[in-house]
DNA sequence: CTGAAAGCGCTTACAG
DNA sequence: CTGAAAGCGCTTACAG
């Protein structure tokens, strides 16, 4: 037998006390004075039928959702964004919200028809907003948070990491390892394409900054044909050691593929840094070098700007002294190492 | 200066109609009868005005949110369970509905946590519930359904993928590629034992079905070093070659550099086939083989269950008629090839 | 075909 | 400290 949820009626009829009382219990207003035996009677009696509380009548009548939804980009998630976004969920929940990630289908453009279905607390944005998600989010008076990793023309990212910097990581560990021509290789994937045109640019700002000479980059389509042309294009242009900064590991797992088939020796010939501390970097043989993003201070920034805009007082120390940016140097880089005990191949964690 | 959000009473004022006929035409409910006209009148006012619906008051009154919550697993998200989710998004959007996803903190046992913040119209689980969330769902009136993909004791896989179903494909492959030894190598990480227990089980279970001799399987912690132990303890036993079935790619791709570092040649001596056609696999060198599955067909599947439980009319065929279970081959397992031309080492799209 | 009215389950000023 | 009452913005029977 099926029945119909519980109300705050039920529970308050059950408890003995009135729809206000246990309203104000369990969203633990404090400022309000209930008796402390009051209190747990509630609670327990909640706790005892089972009591679910109604999210819609809850936000139609206090005028705010629940829900951070997370726009997620259109670009790939790399693991390292996945544990941003999980250390945000932890974040948040400590106001009594809960995050939600809309995937997909590509709701640019089309933002009115998510926030008609959802009632969020607020939305979190990866990319810049479309003209017509812009005025949604004006019209359904829903604040927005923009967390662009991202340097787009005209607007700065908006949180501490920017591509500039894991590209200038990659830069100077090739640099401080002894290559002397450096090379930026990136795969063409539509998803990607606005971060790799950003790595690339930088690629070539930064090098430029650090008067490196013989610069090369490539953009190249997401197969080891391709990228094993490349890298044979590339090395035949000289004897120096090259170093490339790969967009991702998986570009770096596929550049010593193909040095292994071209008989390129790794890292004397040829030093590889990938981009986003993944296991494959770990596994490869060599093992490849890579860069680490300190994620957890980049939550704390963002979770702090979303406290702020749902009104609640933050709770953690959002300044972010850290580094943004690590480099995990391996074998794959190790030009100048006498035999690869320099270099921890373990993962830890 | 920020004013209040639109109300239907806006939209019904601008139009000249009443709110009921706005509601009618916005929810497009082919069943009343309003005339092109008005409808179209009503429409133009809404889009102008940039009108938003609450999707509270709409909960509230319709007693069902419109939110698909996907509560995902503790398990890593392979590649492969993406496009799934990303299928299913786009098929019920069809219904009207949204999916959104919830992952990160544990939510196992303080569901009715989440069912309290979000008005959902249902629930998709991918692993089975505790005791304390079906009550919650039970409590709260929301339908939920159940995508495990794996198989539980005494509780059934309810989509047509199984892990019996993955493990036995890898397992004729190896065989009719003649490896005669065969082993499964699975990798030790908290969030995605159940799945290993259960491939390593049935990975017993089908060698003795096919009667193959010497059969050995090892679950190991996620390291490169005790992988290449495993390996080298493995293939010294005996000259015969070793097919070996791995957990996923990653590991695959764990289990050819060991063997570069062992020196044990690959097909010929060790044969390695992953385990969920990701990129690692086709970059890695060798190119390993791996498994793709039918993702489409499990989508459409879930996809009619939450229509029916919502109360729609499935739109697509949901009969799953198609293999779900395909080999990838590559020059990791390719024993009996003469020299790569029967393997296509290009990745398409 | 259209409109007036009820009511979904909460939260919150306000009066005791 | 507690309770009666208003009202958030919709949807939907129902009466015209």
């Amino acid at each position: 037998m099926k029945s119909a949820p519980l109300t705050v009626t039920d529970i308050a009829r059950e408890a003995g006390v009135s729809r206000a009382t246990v309203s104000y219990v369990l969203n633990d207003r404090r400022d309000v004075r209930v008796s402390e035996d009051t209190r747990g009677r509630i609670l327990e009696t909640a706790r005892r039928l089972g009591y679910v509380g109604s999210p819609a009548a809850r936000a139609l009548r206090s005028g705010r959702g629940d829900v951070v939804l997370l726009l997620l980009p259109d670009w790939d998630i790399s693991a390292q964004l996945e544990l941003l976004l999980e250390e945000i969920g932890r974040l948040v929940a400590e106001y009594g919200l809960v995050c939600l990630r809309y995937e997909g289908e590509h709701w640019q453009g089309a933002l009115h028809k998510l926030l008609s279905r959802i009632s969020s607390a607020c939305v979190v944005t990866f990319d810049p907003l479309h003209r017509d998600d812009r005025q949604a989010l004006d019209s359904a008076g829903i604040p927005d948070i923009s967390a662009q990793l991202l340097d787009h023309p005209g607007l700065p990212h908006t949180t501490a990491l920017g591509q500039d910097t894991i590209v200038s990581a990659q830069i100077d560990h090739l640099l401080a390892q002894g290559y002397t021509r450096l090379a930026y290789l990136a795969v063409d994937e539509p998803r990607g394409r606005p971060f790799t045109e950003a790595r690339v640019k930088a690629f070539h700002e930064i090098c430029a900054q650090r008067q490196v000479d013989g610069v090369v980059s490539a953009t190249v389509p997401s197969s080891a044909e391709a990228i094993s042309d490349t890298i044979r294009d590339w090395t035949k242009r000289s004897d120096e050691p090259l170093g490339i900064a790969a967009w991702n590991d998986l570009v770096g797992l596929a550049i010593t593929s193909a040095a292994a088939d071209l008989d390129i020796a790794i890292p004397r010939q040829l030093g590889v840094i990938g981009g986003d501390n993944t296991r494959v970097a770990a596994f490869a043989r060599p093992p490849i070098s890579t860069v680490k993003f300190n994620l957890p201070a980049e939550a704390r920034c963002i979770a702090a700007r979303i406290a702020e805009v749902v009104g609640r007082e933050a709770q953690h120390d959002s300044s972010n002294d850290d580094p943004t940016v690590e480099v995990v140097p391996r074998l794959s880089t190790a030009l100048q190492a006498t035999h690869g005990n320099d270099f921890d191949e373990r993962e830890t964690g």
